[in-house]
DNA sequence: TTCATATTGACAACATATTGTCATTCTGTA
DNA sequence: TACAGAATGACAATATGTTGTCAATATGAA
């Protein structure tokens, strides 16, 4: 029982996408270290990000963030049990309702991003903006080849 | 309230944690669908490869994986129920079990393998091998970094 | 040998995310 | 306008993973 045969493209590929969730992984967790200060996780500060970036619907951050909108729903319930952000009328749709967030949302959206200004500084430092940027391209290509998988 | 400013290679590090976090969310739904015809998933699948490449226990693969060994427990647990796994007296220590393939969890594994090489030499054409290797070694260089805050 | 320390498996609580289903509410087309 | 189909929120089931705790077992140093 021997493992298959691959090019050296395949073994590149695999390796990579090894690496891919393994280093995904960890940001995740430098998230929430990040969040935790404030009393937040990795997954809320994204929903409050989202949020404050435009103002949408809990199925419009699904999307944006590509995440299934169940799951969306669920953070954002819990932000606004903690009264970091509210549900608005939606003019244009009588069931989604407009994610806002409240003065203490904005507050602590605030801190979040202070604390991972300095650190995502401190690491693109390290690694080298140009590096990053032709990773991220080629994250990008990955991501495209992906989503179109007959492309 | 508005957005603290960030160095060129801070907002680098930002865009680069996004794509490396969405595509590993993409490359696990992948390692999904390579397995769901086995009758497994991305995690059991990741225990089965562990477990073949060399016997361990549970607690050497949650380390060999980067998992939190009560994880990796729980998958072992379903895999053993399953038939696909068996644990094995350990000389060494009495209670770390030493966890084994059985004849059905080899063929699954391999079955999920043979699928996983097309896959992989696919993806790994279209984007190219010296691409992924380059990208592949920007990933394990952030890893490193994270791993070593204060490297 | 003894004993402090680390490792391990078991168990529980929790956070994140997916899929599926349902009823309600749009939307676009005929 | 009418109506088929899509989108949305609510709810449930399930999968993965984390942290914390406990007792049993190894390990290493005095």
């Amino acid at each position: 029982m021997k493992k298959p045969d691959r090019t050296a493209a395949g073994d590149a590929f695999a390796s990579f996408s090894i690496s891919v969730i393994r280093l995904a992984a960890h940001l995740n967790a430098a998230g929430d270290a990040l969040a935790k200060p404030s009393g937040q996780t990795s997954a809320r500060w994204q929903v409050l990000a989202a949020a404050s970036h435009a103002t949408m619907s809990v199925a419009d951050i699904g999307r944006v963030l590509g995440l299934a909108r169940q799951g969306v729903q669920r953070i954002a319930d819990i932000l606004e049990t903690e009264g970091l952000v509210r549900y608005e009328e939606n003019p244009a749709h009588q069931r989604a309702k407009l994610l806002m967030l409240t003065q203490a949302g904005e507050a602590a959206l605030h801190d979040i991003q202070i604390r991972q200004a300095a650190w995502a500084d401190t690491l693109g430092a390290e690694i080298g903006a140009d590096d990053l940027r032709a990773t991220t391209t080629t994250l990008a290509r990955v991501l495209d080849s992906l989503a179109r998988p007959k492309g």
